[in-house]
DNA sequence: GGCAAGATCTAA
DNA sequence: TAGATCTTGCCT
């Protein structure tokens, strides 16, 4: 029984909200089709203070997303060539968000999802998605309702070398063993 | 209006 | 290890 995040799921610390959602299901509704993926890789970008966040630059017309409301997703461009999906936290105006980084497929998944390129390709998500509340119905968080455990790893983040003491902060967290991971 | 750089991925 | 490829943000 799958049962959608509530807003008070995501107005938390960024780096719980980091590691609960590790074993949630992303669903994106496209075209009728349902897909749906279960997190096994997330980072934490906490807020104005971290370096490697784009917050940190600022309230702009790309980030002003992450001071808003919790539960709303921010999508942007990389590199001109890949998306990369996150999730607004904390309070309006604290400027804080979680990477997606890696999913295990569950339904309608058919190419890989192992790194936020990958992740967003695969979940048909694209800068349309930017701003999007999770709190709609056809894209959103949802919880098996099972509880299952799971062990969770905690490593330094993914190209943030320029980030200087932020970059060694262990901020990224997977799901230990778990074969969908982007990178050891 | 122009320019440099980036939370990546693939192929060689 | 380099190249693809384009948006953002800062500078002029």
């Amino acid at each position: 029984m799958m049962h959608k995040l509530p807003r008070s799921f995501y107005a938390r610390d960024t780096i719980e909200v980091a590691r609960d959602l590790l074993g949630k299901y992303l669903v994106h509704v496209v075209e009728g089709v349902e897909r749906i993926g279960r997190i096994v890789e997330t980072e934490a970008y906490i807020g104005v203070h971290d370096l490697a966040s784009h917050s940190s630059k600022g309230i702009t017309a790309r980030t002003k997303v992450m001071f808003g409301p919790p539960g709303f997703a921010y999508v942007y461009l990389i590199y001109g060539v890949h998306h990369c999906m996150n999730v607004v936290t904390e309070k309006e105006g604290h400027g804080a968000a979680v990477l997606l980084r890696a999913l295990e497929s569950v339904r309608n998944v058919e190419t890989r999802t192992s790194g936020p390129g990958l992740l967003c390709k695969a979940m048909a998500i694209d800068l349309h998605r930017n701003m999007h509340d999770l709190l709609s119905d056809d894209l959103y968080i949802a919880d098996s309702g099972e509880g299952e455990p799971v062990t969770i790893v905690e490593r330094p983040r993914i190209g943030v070398d320029y980030a200087g003491e932020w970059a060694a902060r262990e901020l990224r967290f997977y799901i230990k063993d778990n074969p969908c991971i982007s990178k050891k």
